[in-house]
DNA sequence: CCGGATGTTCACCT
DNA sequence: GAGGTGAACATCCG
């Protein structure tokens, strides 16, 4: 579930909580904190107050008087917050709580907690998280930027897969970057560094476009694209067949017919 | 039972 | 060093 979008939908969420005060911090899953102890991360965020929410690509940010919280959600991961869902539709158990999913929680001061909810686990949960890794906000990219991510020695990687590597931009998953390439008629497979500046321009307004459509639309997963990620599937804009491939390690879904 | 899944990281090649 | 591949992680779902 969790893309840019989603974790976007996790900061405003989180954003309800800010001006509350840690009372108590749960780590029933030990692995969400690794390499940190329970006792260390409770003793870092007892008694901080909730100063503020924000985004880094995939990272979410939740700011404290004391250490920052990064929260990382991985496959299946979702912020709860008492019981608002910044998602309806949790990937696994269709929409389902389980208790026994939280891997990581925040009580706070009003009675009310934040909590990362993950069945498959690969979700974490950072303090001071470095964020000089991460390339620069998918959804703030300037043109500028994006010609820079994806300029590099050679040809580069393929496209696909720049696109996806969070340390030259941050935020697209597997589903974003199908929609963006879809839409802005690229081929995954193209060498990241054989754009032509016209196509990097292309890209960069549909990087925007596929967001913002997203973020209107619910999720990564409202996409056009998505309902024909199958056998047979069709590209909506001119029938063809679509062409299933295994590009940058992700099963990719493209139109060989206009995308070039 | 098997394959696949919206992510990240690491070992091992080329 | 850059980049590719595959595996691992862990669990659920169809």
């Amino acid at each position: 579930m969790p893309e840019l979008v989603e974790v976007e939908y996790y900061r405003r969420l989180a954003t309800l909580a800010v001006g509350r005060t840690v009372d108590a911090v749960e780590a029933p899953d030990a692995r969400a904190i690794r390499p940190l102890a329970g006792a260390a991360v409770a003793a870092a965020l007892a008694g901080r107050r909730l100063t503020g929410a924000r985004r880094h690509g995939k990272l979410l940010l939740v700011e404290t008087d004391g250490p920052t919280v990064g929260l990382r959600f991985g496959m299946t991961g979702a912020l709860v917050l008492g019981d608002r869902r910044a998602v309806d539709r949790l990937r696994h158990g269709s929409g389902t709580y389980d208790e026994r999913w939280v891997r990581f929680r925040l009580r706070l001061d009003d009675g009310d907690d934040l909590a990362l909810h993950d069945p498959r686990r690969f979700g974490r949960v950072l303090l001071d998280p470095d964020e000089s890794v991460l390339g620069p906000d998918a959804l703030s990219l300037s043109l500028a930027e994006l010609a820079a991510a994806l300029a590099g020695h050679g040809a580069g990687p393929p496209l696909k897969a720049r696109l996806q590597d969070q340390r030259h931009l941050a935020g697209l998953g597997n589903l974003l970057s199908d929609e963006v390439l879809y839409g802005a008629g690229l081929a995954p497979g193209r060498r990241a560094g054989s754009l032509a500046p016209d196509e990097v321009r292309r890209l960069h307004r549909q990087i925007r476009a596929t967001l913002r459509q997203a973020l209107r639309r619910g999720g990564s997963h409202t996409g056009d694209l998505m309902p024909e990620r199958r056998l047979g599937g069709r590209c909506p804009k001119d029938g063809t067949e679509l062409r299933r491939e295994r590009i940058g390690g992700r099963t990719t879904w493209w139109c060989p017919a206009h995308q070039h």
